[in-house]
DNA sequence: ATCGCGTATTATGCATACAAACCAATTTCT
DNA sequence: AGAAATTGGTTTGTATGCATAATACGCGAT
């Protein structure tokens, strides 16, 4: 955009350095990476003119993001205070696996029934890679070849419904960081049992598939429960 | 979905009559209620302008309203052209269906288990008022009732998480306005259903209400797949 | 009459200005 | 001294202005 000489050129806030202007719905996508990544620890307050600054967006687009995840329930929303990023609560996080549970348990049957054999063929892959990251000992790796396996097992259901409502709560509980707290015992157990799943995915064994799922995020949940516990019982 | 937006509604007196100017945090209530009601039905354009007019308030308050929606997934936001109400499709509200029967069963398991015997009693009372309303032939009276006591059942697990869930995929079914098109004989039948919903419930018997209650979604989606192919085919 | 194309109008996206609510620290009154 | 009130500064909530992208319109050509 040519600026004219009446028009100095008034765009937002900053741009100093490169660091590229967000387009706008990036800076949901942003804040939301902040917030899930703990960038935003839970309980913060979400000061605005702060947020702007990071975002380096002026106030409209940001406090649009901050509704738009208040929807999402990342963040809570206090009239007249702004909004705090809301705090994982031991109960919350109960709740989050078990509805979790009866949404993999869904997931696992419609696959078996659904899945492409590409789309088998896949999640085999993803599991193969995680594998090398597990051997390696690289637990961030083998963490986010995890999540890609359970996610893409939700979406090739072909239930798009399901795949979004899963990712939503799966994005909360991300947020309470158990990964660090993965026991080597636990570590080689849940590979284990990813090894199983697999296999109940490529028989299509609809009624083992989900009991393995069940079990795995059983498991799972006592992880982060057991975390939670050890980081402040209370909001953290 | 877990919202803080607790409005505390402090209005004077005076404005009862005159249209009352809405409480920011109203204008989300006040457009969510304009679309699950049908008063913009789903496909419509959102037009800032006349929104404002309508909410009597500026653009601001408006778009942040939309952006909470949109994160809801009750409009579409489409880059810079604005946003509409989601159109409803036979495919989305399927899909919305089977997750709705996983989340139903795990309600009823987790009723039976957790529920009190207030919880139940009142669930009982919002029943026979169901079967007056039925008696009467008041099908909106009684599809008020129905509504209730399904949402009192997920609440009454205590699952909170499960309750917001499952509170948002009915908000979206319902703009599909399948009740005109419930049959005598079906209504009886559900009618009948809930009878014996109620019994199992109160038998606090798991098992039995968890098949009660797929069998019932599952009927209660047969109808709203008819009215959907009755209307327009296409996106409504 | 229909299709293309350039211009006018409108709507959206972003930034900013203004008003009301909140918070904290000091001051005043009991 | 302690409680209540006051006041300055900060932050949120709402309204509005400006720039750009999208749409609608009208004219000319085929």
């Amino acid at each position: 955009m040519e600026q004219t000489l009446e028009t100095p050129d008034v765009r937002g806030p900053a741009e100093a350095a490169a660091e590229p202007r967000l387009l706008a719905s990036e800076v949901i996508e942003r804040l939301r990476d902040m917030i899930v990544q703990g960038e935003l620890a839970p309980g913060t307050k979400l000061n605005e003119r702060v947020l702007c600054e990071r975002l380096r967006h002026s106030r409209t687009p940001v406090r649009e993001a901050i509704k738009y995840l208040a929807s999402e329930g990342l963040v809570e929303l206090v009239p007249n205070r702004g909004a705090i990023v809301t705090p994982i609560t031991a109960v919350a996080v109960r709740e989050m696996f078990v509805v979790m549970g009866a949404l993999e348990g869904l997931a696992g049957e419609l696959a078996c029934a659904n899945a492409s054999d590409a789309d088998i063929a896949e999640i085999r892959a993803l599991h193969y890679q995680m594998l090398v990251h597990h051997a390696r000992g690289e637990l961030a790796e083998y963490f986010r070849y995890n999540q890609q396996i359970h996610l893409r097992l939700v979406e090739c259901t072909g239930n798009v419904t399901l795949a979004n409502t899963y990712r939503a709560l799966n994005g909360h509980v991300r947020r309470a960081r158990y990964m660090a707290n993965l026991s080597r015992e636990r570590w080689d157990a849940a590979v284990a049992e990813h090894e199983e799943i697999l296999n109940a995915l490529m028989r299509r064994d609809s009624v083992k598939l989900q009991a393995l799922l069940r079990n795995h995020l059983g498991n799972k949940m006592v992880v982060v429960m057991e975390a939670l516990s050890k980081q402040s019982t209370e909001i953290m």
